[in-house]
DNA sequence: CTGTTTCGACAACCACGTTGACCATCGTAC
DNA sequence: GTACGATGGTCAACGTGGTTGTCGAAACAG
């Protein structure tokens, strides 16, 4: 920080992870907003990754994600007006709405996961390949394993 | 991710960095709850850490953390209500309010500052000092100097 | 004294989350 | 076969953390 203060040790560590975290997903949006997906939010690489290429209802995207079905619903009706999601009807089950990606939604999921890859290897370029591995490591052992939820309530919030 | 697909390298290291930010986060509020501050979010310490000891105004405020001046004074508002902050009249210039940190904000920052470091001596105690060491200093290598801002637009949002 | 900048506030809006209520449908148990 | 509980989706109201635009009052420079 750049306040005059103590600086305490703690302090950075939760600093740096959220740096290197904003940077991958800066780096990241920038990207894609150059490759056709501006309109691509952080929050939507995650979202379209928990409904996956089997698709899935919104109640079962709020389970993945840790939210309520309610809010998982109104990302899905944002991802849907933006072209990345559509709905169906079961025919099984005339209560269930299936979400899946369009066309739209694939590429922009693929070319996600393509600028990862990319920007991981700038870290390895600079950090090594085993300082990466180690960091990916370490971080699986201090976190509970389940913490792969996209919730973080109001970010931050409520 | 628990969704069955490609499971790409380049996914697991942003969601690695935020699960162990927030794995910190969530630690620190559980306990901070524990010690009398229930109310504190998550950006509050950020906010408390950017208004510092010696007080600032709304729009330099805004200007620290990445924020309009607008959101930094809706942001005030809350903590001021929570009893975190107070603003006072600038005798020497009658457009601008002071915002300080009340005895509670005080005692707030000072107890996020000790549980991170107790934290952090849980990773050391996991993982040995010199990997977390070699973790932070990595971070710092691959994160513009800059970056300990906390803007996270719309949280990853607008 | 006048024009420009700055500060704080207000209003409208958006993204993203929350609860609570409600209706339609499904499945089961009788 | 019907009554009933559990499930899925939606609507409404609200909270938080952002945005932009406007505006008046105070400060400052000419």
């Amino acid at each position: 920080m750049s306040t005059g203060d103590p600086e305490r040790p703690g302090f950075v560590l939760p600093l740096l992870l959220l740096a290197g975290f904003r940077s991958l997903v800066d780096d990241l949006h920038a990207e894609l907003a150059r490759q056709g997906h501006p309109e691509l939010r952080p929050a939507h690489g995650f979202v379209l990754q928990a409904v996956g290429v089997a698709g899935t209802t919104a109640s079962d995207l709020g389970q993945r994600l840790g939210i309520s079905k309610q809010a998982a619903g109104k990302t899905v009706d944002r991802l849907v007006a933006l072209g990345y999601l559509e709905r169906a009807d079961d025919p099984a089950d005339a209560r269930r709405k299936l979400v899946r990606m369009t066309e739209k939604g694939v590429d922009g999921l693929r070319r996600s996961a393509t600028i990862f890859d990319a920007l991981r290897e700038q870290w390895v370029a600079r950090l090594g390949a085993e300082r990466v591995a180690a960091l990916e490591d370490d971080l699986r052992a201090v976190t509970p394993p389940d913490s792969f939820r996209l919730d973080v309530p109001g970010w931050f919030g409520t």
